[in-house]
DNA sequence: GACCTGCTGCGGAATG
């Protein structure tokens, strides 16, 4: 923890409490950090603060050692920590458990995989330091809504980890609500301290913490920047160019490799242990981890980085998070990366020891052209998004979330606990907890009550004479389970097992018969059972084998990537960031631009298809496309592009022209869509609540508007 | 749309 601290006096540093300061001096440490030292003044003061800086730079010493020196009650529960993971609730503890034990303050962790003993405990006797899931809380609020008071009443402060984790998500509007829903039981607001990562709109991270009142102080790392090397490597081809180097790179070494799915995690594993083998070396220093591994061969792979010499672990997401694998030498990336912002995450875990650099390599393959390829395929894509996103990442852009959705998957949720909570509501009380005091701020007494209708139709809720609303049926059965606390859904999920042992888990996205082969946790396997009763595949390991089918396009790009994409391709210089590969494609790219015409004329015709370039981001060219489509035209988004096929391109002009001149309600657009149901109670919904709620949190009518217009042509 | 994340209370059997 004291490695690279600041080796100054401090004046925060007096502030902090002598039992505090005691314990600081005999860790050895000879200073405090920037950021340590910068929330000592906010959190003694009892403000609201958000604390940002990278992983590993000591944000929960920063939050903890002011907080600890606040004057305390000595009964009663003080600080109150929400956690995304159960994993990063164990290390919090670890980490806090010393610190405690000095202080006489206990630190209790509390989630799915706590023994019930223990919560029991704190539960008689509630004390010092509470880590917990929002899903924890949930429950507590939803089964125990009358010990809350009692339970949460001496609270001082809240602490919320990996606040950017949860921005503009459903989880994360659940965690709004439940921070709102326990101010309200113990009837004073309690300060919140928010731990984030470094964003770009850490002023959005501090109204989504306090979504009320005063906006909470900004407390941001001004350690200079680690030295960082970028690459956008280009390939074209049957692949091998990028594994031969990809396979140079990560032979010695710890690396991370990051691929866009599950699948492609299984097939370079693979790929990479093969050729190990095959130069007479062991494929041991491979490893798959994603998240449908099982978590015994995820903390294997955990533990191979941190103490190995020689490791190369390929992953999704999972190893973006917070947990702890030391520093790798380098980080690979498969395709473009899905955001700017993951892009920032995925580098900085490499080059934390002094004196390294950050160094990230993207492979960017492309497919040869030929006299087919449609205009849209012309345009090297994956290569100049990759560019366009790096020189984003240099400007220190990152992706702002959404704002505006209703959430009102996780309004039922919330309606539904806080009824079980109180025991029972009034519709207006309702109303004034969740939406006008909390934070469903965008919905309205009238979408509340029809809202209400809704469930009242599904034997959710019912209204007693006096018109308090009391759970029904069907909501006494909905709340009791505990499947209740998430706000998220997930797929039905089949185990799959090798002998005696569980190797992972896989999503039932189509059906898996005896005999298939598949790749999975980096080896290969042919099924030899299918159990749907108890959602079990049995697996014996197989001379040959394709990955599973995951399935599924990508994530959303966003507007100001496709935008850079467009000065990209309008330019003429060559970033100095891209190899040889990948400068030839990024030519080829701008060329079929110019041979296109694209600055002039961006809609064009190819055979009996029009194809659009508005260079928007997926929200608002998904609703162009439906745009187009509610006039009657056949449109789809493809790629970067909207095709319209079996149309002229004065037609699809003239569409586009009444379409900036007279845009269509959200109503139409959300006609055209089949399946909106995309959350975990959307099916509870009326189809004019479901219509209300895909329309606010997927399209983007005003950019589409904006978009049509622009395709236009001058004077058009 | 890629990728992630999370969970209570009780009954019954086995053990000391």
């Amino acid at each position: 923890m004291s490695d690279g601290g600041v080796p100054r006096r401090s004046s925060g540093f007096d502030r902090l409490s002598e039992r505090i300061r005691r314990w600081a001096w005999r860790q050895g440490w000879e200073g405090l950090r920037d950021v340590q030292e910068r929330a000592i003044e906010p959190i003694l003061a009892g403000r609201d603060v958000v604390l940002a800086s990278a992983t590993a730079s000591g944000k929960t010493e920063a939050a903890f050692l002011p907080l600890l020196s606040r004057p305390a009650d000595e009964r009663g529960l003080r600080v109150l920590t929400l956690s995304p993971l159960k994993a990063l609730i164990n290390d919090q503890c670890r980490r806090l458990e010393p610190l405690g034990d000095t202080l006489g303050i206990p630190v209790t962790p509390w989630h799915g995989d706590v023994p019930q003993a223990r919560k029991r405990t704190l539960r008689v006797r509630p004390a010092g330091i509470l880590l917990i899931t929002p899903e924890s809380i949930e429950a507590m609020l939803a089964t125990r809504g009358s010990g809350a008071a009692a339970f949460f009443g001496s609270l001082d402060y809240v602490v919320v980890d990996e606040l950017h984790s949860f921005i503009a998500t459903e989880r994360g509007r659940q965690l709004q609500s439940l921070l709102h829903r326990l101010e309200m039981v113990i009837g004073r607001p309690v300060p919140r301290v928010g731990l984030s990562a470094t964003l770009g709109d850490l002023g959005q991270a501090a109204r989504f913490l306090r979504p009320d009142g005063l906006l909470p102080d900004i407390v941001e790392s001004t350690v200079a920047r680690r030295d960082v090397k970028l690459q956008v490597r280009g390939y074209c081809g049957d692949g091998d160019g990028a594994n031969d180097h990809l396979y140079g790179v990560v032979a010695r070494g710890t690396h991370i490799i990051f691929a866009n799915q599950r699948a492609e995690v299984e097939v370079r594993v693979q790929e990479l242990k093969r050729r190990a083998e095959g130069d007479g070396r062991s494929g041991d220093a491979f490893w798959a981890h994603h998240g449908s591994l099982a978590k015994e061969l995820r903390e294997d792979a955990e533990t191979a980085l941190r103490d190995a010499r020689d490791t190369t672990v390929v992953a999704t997401t999972t190893l973006e998070l917070g947990i702890d694998v030391g520093s790798v030498d380098t980080i690979a990336q498969l395709g473009a990366p899905p955001s700017v912002s993951s892009m920032r995450q995925r580098l900085g875990r490499s080059g934390r020891r002094e004196g390294d650099s950050s160094v990230l390599r993207i492979y960017a393959e492309e497919l040869p052209l030929t006299a087919r390829t449609p205009p849209q395929d012309q345009l090297r894509e994956t290569v100049v998004q990759s560019a366009a996103m790096v020189q984003l990442l240099v400007e220190g852009y990152n992706e702002t979330p959404r704002r505006g959705a209703l959430h009102l998957s996780t309004l039922v949720q919330q309606v539904l606990s806080l009824v079980a909570q109180r025991g029972g509501i009034r519709a207006d009380d309702g109303w004034r907890a969740l939406c006008a005091t909390g934070p469903f701020r965008e919905v309205t007494p009238a979408l509340f009550t029809s809202l209400l209708r809704d469930l009242a139709d599904h034997d959710l809720l019912s209204q007693m004479h006096d018109g308090t609303i009391v759970l029904g049926l069907e909501g006494e059965r909905v709340v009791n389970h505990y499947d209740f606390y998430t706000a998220f859904v997930t797929s039905d999920e089949y185990r799959l097992v090798a002998g005696t042992q569980t190797i992972g888990t896989l999503p039932v996205t189509r059906p898996i018969a005896i005999g298939d082969l598949m790749l999975f946790a980096g080896r290969r396997w042919r099924v030899t059972d299918v159990r749907g009763r108890e959602r079990i595949i049995e697996l014996v390991p197989a001379p040959g084998g394709k990955a599973p089918a995951f399935g599924g396009a990508g994530a959303a790009v966003d507007d100001a990537v496709r935008a850079q994409m467009r000065k990209l391709y309008e330019s003429d210089g060559l970033p100095t960031f891209v190899d040889g590969g990948a400068q030839e494609l990024l030519a080829e790219g701008r060329r079929s631009f110019r041979r296109l015409e694209l600055a002039e004329q961006p809609v064009l015709a190819w055979g009996d298809t029009v194809v659009a370039f508005p260079w928007i981001g997926d929200r608002a060219l998904n609703t162009l496309a439906l745009m187009l489509a509610s006039r009657g035209l056949r449109a789809a988004p493809d790629g970067v592009a909207v095709l319209v096929q079996d149309a002229a391109v004065g037609e699809v002009v003239d569409a586009l022209r009444a379409l900036a001149q007279a845009p269509p309600e959200a109503s139409t657009l959300t006609e055209k869509v089949q399946n909106k149901q995309l959350e975990k109670h959307h099916w509870r919904l009326g189809p004019e609540l479901l219509a209300a709620d895909y329309a606010s949190s997927r399209l983007d009518i005003a950019g589409a508007v904006r978009a049509a217009a622009n395709l236009l042509p001058v004077g058009g």
